[in-house]
DNA sequence: GTCTATAGTGGGATAGAC
DNA sequence: GTCTATCCCACTATAGAC
């Protein structure tokens, strides 16, 4: 979607402080509080000029997002940098997605139900967040590439889609879950990363195998 | 959640009259079209009144929801006492759900957003929904009793949650599915039933047997 | 190209009289 | 239970300043 590189210095400044104050304002008060009027007022901008800048309430949140995508993948860098092996790098790549949103814990139930309409640009699977989605499904092609797993071509090349697809589940688990700094979250992770890396040395079985390719037969069915 | 029964006639005739409108409208024009002002005047009644008996106008979908809901279990039965193999069945239960479905795709969209906050009544997740959740669970589990399927019994136990568990799965490929007649999504479930089929006989497998135990156990630890 | 100010539209939701 | 009147908000339009 929107070039994360700075333009006119100007024009970059006055963008950031729209996000800012949003990302204030959300924080503080949920999504309904933060009016577009708030939000500009907060940051010293017209409403107009917010409207300029993003041109509707739900693409601002687009660039909330891509700000914890970012942070995600910052985070993700000390586990892919010091874990070797399959299951220390995926379990650390999707924890530090839960510590980096737990922040916004609270209000995020508001912010996923606009983005699961198919016809939202929040929605992860829409055009516009084809940038995000892209750069997340890259992080765990890094999951695999630095592990010790050995897979067969077909399926190591759909893997990642795939990771970032189990991380869209564990999202909407997240969501839902209302337990302290959302520890079971954290469980399901804990538990559910060794169980996927056994399952993913059982595609080698010869009985395995074959099921193994017609799952990734229909991946390509179904791919847009 | 709400009683069908008839309370006061008067009320009642009120209370289905908007309910009608809005269906109507639903159909007709779509989500955003059908404004409250437009139900409410279609239904011969005031805004205000509207709201009396709806407190919001996603509380309005809810009948629309638990219409679906009925057909399909209407509709299941053809297949369940027809079909004997479990490919059969499940596709049968399945596809009956994307046909029943079908004429409100177009804004089906809206009932996905509103079922996908977690603090809605209509999320399908949610107490309000567990009704209509663990009757669609039960069908599930009639797809495996009546077929020629050899399970565990530990994995016989889940599997009727975890079949409607890909069936959320195949609903939310279905919202995003803009293909003719959902067209996409009825591949879909053609081509992934009978990996499942497989994919369930080979849990008898040694080695994957391990597995699949500690799926269950997975299971019965993220379970609320 | 960036920004302000202001006035307006239309829709969800509500208050309070009846 | 029902209405009318009204509020608030996202969003648009416009006219113009720098």
């Amino acid at each position: 979607m929107t070039d994360t590189a700075p333009r006119s210095s100007k024009a970059e400044q006055t963008r950031q402080s729209i996000i800012d104050a949003a990302m204030g304002l959300f924080r503080s008060g949920g999504y309904d509080q933060a009016t577009m009027r708030a939000i500009a007022d907060e940051a010293g901008v017209s409403v107009g000029n917010a409207y300029y800048y993003f041109s509707s309430k739900e693409h601002l949140i687009q660039a909330y997002y891509d700000q914890i995508q970012a942070a995600h993948a910052e985070a993700a860098e000390a586990p892919l940098s010091s874990e070797g092996d399959f299951t220390g790098r995926l379990r650390g790549v999707l924890l530090a997605w839960v510590d980096v949103a737990e922040p916004y814990h609270e209000f995020a139930g508001k912010f996923f139900k606009n983005a699961a309409e198919p016809s939202s640009p929040l929605s992860p699977f829409s055009e516009d967040s084809t940038a995000a989605r892209e750069a997340a499904i890259e992080l765990h092609g890094r999951v695999l590439d630095g592990s010790d797993l050995k897979l067969n071509k077909a399926l190591r090349e759909e893997l990642p889609e795939l990771l970032w697809l189990l991380q869209m589940g564990i999202v909407l688990f997240w969501v839902h879950d209302t337990s302290d700094g959302q520890q079971r979250t954290r469980d399901l992770v804990d538990q559910a990363v060794p169980i996927i890396d056994r399952m993913l040395r059982l595609t080698r079985l010869p009985g395995v195998r074959g099921v193994v390719d017609d799952i990734v037969g229909l991946i390509h069915l179904i791919r847009p």
